[in-house]
RNA sequence: CGCGGGGUGGAGCAGUCAGGCAGCUCGGCUGGCUCAUAACCAGCAGGUCGCCGGUUCGAAUCCGGCCCCCGCAA
């Protein structure tokens, strides 16, 4: 990248995911012509069993030694979120980049930096727009996912596309498992389109018409297992809820997860099991101590 | 102080309310048996009952304190 003066990127995100992008821009090494003048991501989550739960962007960002915003609203229509915007229109950011922040960035920063925001989002657009994509994909019995870096407009992801790849999705795979490789790449092609897009050798292509489809965020119901639906399903499922919400049922009164099954000739096999309040166990273990509770319940 | 479950031979559990020989299903080892699917039969080994203190003739069990693991909720 050939600058005359560093490029001035804010960074939006929260989760994990979101972190090997971080730590690229504000490497020095990688990254020389690249200074991140702030992190914004979510507030600290009160409460997780007792302990505080700050998000891991924020503590990639203080051990990075970078500036952390972390404002509840961020819409002008709020004191707060007014606050927010002009605060960040003081950075005078030449570029944002937003990786799972989760939450919908409004026209007024969008219109902020002069090179607009850009996005990264792990899946293949316009495939799985929406904010639980690698679960969608895996749940959809998907033989491909991937990453997409986006120029970010008002609605949600239907940006022009600046660069795509895609990896595959073998029989193994969990959200965990996509979740870790997209996460690596996702940094990677960031940079890449970043390169190009600032350069010009890269231009915003408008998303396909055909091929559209949305996922919702993933909630705690998602993991409940219909024991009526095809166990290729509840097989997927299980690996696509891995390893939050977990595949689970509780039919016993205590919800107990399913972490690890196969299939084996048509039928599901249960190969681990997590009751509330125990370890993960080989589900031979668990039917050891657990005689009078088999698992699938009431197996049609 | 958000709510809750748990720690008992190598694994998973019962026993704790009502103090009185350490129990169940597996695994391991030895021997036997079988065409045989998570084999079957006989036997053996293996435990500071999370830690510290208290009560008691006697504590896995009752009382006080501490450590660790996990579910819900996010």
């Amino acid at each position: 990248m050939a600058m005359s003066s560093p490029l001035k990127v804010i960074f939006f995100g929260t989760p994990e995911l979101a972190v090997p992008c971080l730590e690229v821009l504000a490497d020095p090494k990688q990254t020389p012509e690249i200074s991140v003048v702030a992190v914004v991501t979510q507030p600290d989550k009160i409460g997780n069993r007792g302990r505080q739960a700050p998000p891991p962007v924020k503590l990639a960002a203080q051990r990075l030694g970078l500036p952390v915003l972390q404002p509840h609203r961020i819409k002008a229509n709020n004191p707060e979120g007014s606050t927010f915007i002009d605060e960040v229109r003081s950075l005078r950011p030449d570029i944002a980049i937003v990786i799972a922040y989760g939450k919908i960035v409004p026209l007024e920063l969008l219109n902020i930096p002069q090179l607009g925001f850009l996005n990264v989002h792990v899946s293949l657009l316009p495939r799985w727009r929406g904010a639980s994509p690698i679960q969608a994909a895996l749940l959809a019995g998907d033989s491909e996912t991937g990453v997409t870096i986006m120029k970010m407009d008002e609605g949600m992801d239907t940006g022009p596309i600046l660069l795509q790849r895609a990896i595959n999705i073998d029989q193994a795979d969990t959200a965990a498992s996509i979740h870790d490789r997209l996460s690596s790449l996702g940094a990677a092609v960031m940079i890449e389109a970043l390169t190009g897009y600032v350069s010009g050798a890269l231009l915003p292509v408008t998303q396909p018409a055909n091929g559209i489809t949305s996922c919702g965020l993933i909630k705690k119901t998602n993991g409940l297992i219909d024991w009526s639906s095809d166990p290729a399903y509840i097989e997927r499922q299980i690996r696509a809820m891995h390893p939050w919400p977990g595949a689970f049922t509780d039919i016993y009164g205590e919800p107990i997860k399913i972490t690890e099954a196969h299939l084996e000739s048509g039928r599901l096999v249960i190969d681990k099991v997590k009751p509330a309040g125990k370890g993960e166990m080989e589900y031979r273990a668990y039917s050891n101590g657990n005689r009078d509770r088999p698992l699938p319940p009431n197996k049609a």
